[in-house]
DNA sequence: TCTGGGGTCCTAGGACCC
DNA sequence: TCTGGGGTCCTAGGACCC
């Protein structure tokens, strides 16, 4: 059997441990740039708030029901998240950590006879020793757990925990689970389904045929079917691989259309890709340059384009990355736009055990990854960009509007005592 | 005035090889 | 009337996830 673990709100949930005056009342977190709505507590959801719903057009709702309303805090949900991870990790060996938010827990080996009474130990020590509320759905597929995680949250009779291990319960969730709310079917199939008289997930298993799905919905689909009849179809991914593809790119609190504006923050993101190279002990071979003017300012003079630039030689090294950005934009760049947003994206990655370097090469690499396996070890210690490139610059007209954002409770020292004085 | 930011996998079709 | 039979690699685009 497997268990799907999910935070409920987890974003909300967060918020809520180091501010218990939130609890019972309606609260939102915001995505960047306090754009959108991206996490809504029960009360919230109740008045109708819509996930991704812009924040300007809920103004009137937001203050007609007090709603306590938060710029996302990444630094805290990812401490936070860790820390359920880690406990996770202390009731089973096989462990998936499929977001920041969720974890697929492998039962097989798990002695204990009663399943049901395991997944409420689990969800309360993570109560008691994180404060986070959790979901917990055991079932014998990865998207039967979903499933059954999904039931358990939407009933209020259940406990947080539900175990699918009967063929009648199983039968029994699949005709009360809309074909939209499966994992893996998105907007695209849940129309096309439902326009053919597909409503549930009991239809999709019993009225399409094999072929039908394996043709019109790829492998996908037919791993799909699998998984809603009990048979394992979905791999199993137990070390974090790492990415093929890593990209840091951000809409500006407010539009620029000064080019030195534009460069700084592209370093900024340049540099961020370079960091996360290096966290996964990679290099990156091909560099892709975007940027963009609001597409949502239909007024406006619209343009985009992106470049794609292949390096020298791989490479992870925060000096290099944001050299070649810097060519990238130069070719792209086209004065008298208001842009909105810039980005970097790396792709051809590489162990960087593995990189293949090249006989006419003039840049002293051995010197660059010693110059920034220092930068990254200040930075660990005393916090992001303590140390960083000049052109990164100070100016931060591009950063993000962040007008509601809590403080990083878990990871700020100076910011924690401050609070406690 | 204001609309997020990451990722993955799969397939079809073209270009090329022997 | 008849027009080979395998392959690989790459890219764009679609669909999905959180």
């Amino acid at each position: 059997m497997i268990a799907l673990v999910d935070c409920n709100n987890f974003y909300v949930s967060c918020e809520r441990i180091f501010n218990p005056l939130l609890k019972d009342k309606p609260v939102v977190v915001l995505s960047n740039n306090d754009g959108c709505v991206i996490a809504r507590s029960e009360e919230a959801k109740q008045i109708g708030i819509e996930m991704g719903a812009p924040v300007f057009m809920m103004k009137e709702i937001l203050i007609k029901h007090k709603v306590q309303v938060f710029s996302s805090n990444y630094t805290l949900y990812g401490d936070l998240s860790e820390r359920v991870h880690k406990l996770l990790e202390t009731f089973t060996q096989q462990i998936e950590n499929y977001s920041i938010d969720e974890a697929f827990l492998d039962f097989s080996a798990i002695k204990q006879k009663n399943l049901y009474e395991y997944g409420v130990q689990i969800k309360s020590k993570i109560q008691q020793c994180v404060g986070i509320p959790v979901t917990v759905g055991i079932a014998p597929t990865k998207t039967l757990a979903k499933m059954a995680n999904r039931y358990a949250k939407k009933n209020q009779n259940q406990t947080g925990v539900y175990l699918l291990d009967t063929q009648e319960k199983i039968r029994q969730v699949l005709t009360w689970t809309a074909i939209a709310d499966v994992w893996g079917i998105g907007d695209r199939h849940s129309r096309r389904l439902t326009g053919m008289g597909i409503h549930t997930a009991a239809d999709f298993v019993d009225k399409l045929p094999a072929d039908w799905i394996r043709k019109n919905m790829t492998v996908t689909g037919e791993r799909m079917l699998n998984e809603l009849k009990g048979i394992p179809s979905v791999q199993w991914e137990e070390m974090m691989k790492p990415k093929k593809g890593i990209c840091t790119a951000r809409s500006f609190g407010r539009l620029l259309s000064d080019k030195k504006d534009i460069r700084e923050a592209l370093a900024n993101y340049a540099a961020s890709c370079a960091t996360k190279l290096r966290e996964q002990q990679s290099c990156g071979g091909t560099l892709h340059i975007f940027i963009q003017t609001n597409i949502h300012r239909t007024l406006d003079k619209q343009y985009s384009r992106s470049i794609t630039l292949q390096l020298p030689v791989p490479t992870n090294s925060s000096i290099e990355i944001i050299k070649h950005a810097f060519k990238g934009l130069d070719i792209i760049f086209k004065p008298g736009y208001n842009y909105k947003k810039t980005g970097v994206m790396v792709t051809d990655i590489v162990p960087d055990k593995a990189v293949q370097f090249s006989f006419f090469d003039t840049v002293n690499r051995q010197r660059d990854a010693r110059i920034m396996k220092t930068v990254d070890l200040m930075n660990n210690r005393f916090g992001k960009d303590t140390v960083k490139l000049a052109a990164q610059g100070y100016s931060k007209k591009w950063k993000l509007r962040q007008e509601r954002l809590s403080p990083c409770y878990t990871t700020n020292i100076t910011q924690v005592l401050t609070i406690k004085i």
